[in-house]
DNA sequence: TTTGAAATTACAACTGT
DNA sequence: ACAGTTGTAATTTCAAA
């Protein structure tokens, strides 16, 4: 699952794909030098190794009411290794990740309103281990894009 | 673009999109109670309307050979504010944020090998106004989702 | 909302390497 | 065996009534 064998075609077909998962078959064929059934059968391939997981929409999150965005280091006195359940239970949390240095875990919060992201702040507190927290505000988003396939 | 009037159906709609955005119209419009060329009027509006933008896949980024993970603090001298350019030259660099605090900066970056992620940090610090970086590195990433809709 | 034509996907059977 | 090609049936999209 970690170690994949791409080549330049199948690397070509995923970034089609993240620039625009709509477009046909054919178009991506097109794109590659191949028929629409063989891109068809790479990119099938692909998802069932799981190089391509699943196929979404990105939304805009202030046109959701998420206008909040915050960095929040997650200090423990215990082993967090297997309190990824925690994290995710909190629906605010959009990505968690165990960190080597000072604090343990870092956490990507979106919230409508600095309120509730010191909600989110009260129920990290609640999780076995936690002993501190410290947030950082986003001010303003540059931007968010998918990974680049390196070369 | 930032205050958008979203019904229940529209952000269930974002819900189930974000879910798996292969899925027929008629599919969409069954899970939330509408005809399927409803369902399409309904998603075509979204999208014009900025609600939603393009579908993408998410790929496992150990797949593209993308193993290392760091979190960086960008410290600087001058306002950065319009800096998002330099930032986004950078592929490694997958999201760039103003920050309130110490930092001015903080970037998301994903590279094959820490010696990629030295590299990185050295094309930072060649950024006018950067003067210090701080790079935290992910040992192990819990999940990364789409933001959920605030209910 | 329903309809229907055009486009697309998914699945064959077949070919060459 | 494997990856690709063409052909075709079943779905799906999408605009118009």
């Amino acid at each position: 699952m970690a170690i994949e064998n791409l080549d330049d075609t199948d690397r070509a077909l995923v970034a089609l794909l993240q620039q625009d998962a709509g477009q046909a078959y054919a178009a991506l064929g097109r794109a590659v030098g191949l028929s629409t059934a063989a891109a068809h059968e790479r990119v099938r391939k692909l998802r069932e190794r799981g190089v391509l997981r699943r196929t979404t929409v990105e939304v805009d999150p202030k046109a959701l009411g998420l206008g909040v965005l915050a960095f929040v280091m997650v200090d423990s006195s215990a082993w967090m290794g297997d309190s990824a359940g925690a994290f995710a239970a909190i629906p605010e949390i959009e990505e968690a990740h165990v960190i080597a240095g000072a604090a343990s875990v870092l956490v990507k919060v979106r919230t409508p309103t600095t309120e509730q992201l010191q909600d989110v702040l009260r129920r990290l507190y609640a999780i076995e281990g936690v002993n501190g927290t410290q947030a950082t505000v986003v001010l303003e988003s540059f931007f968010e894009r998918p990974p680049s396939p390196a070369l």
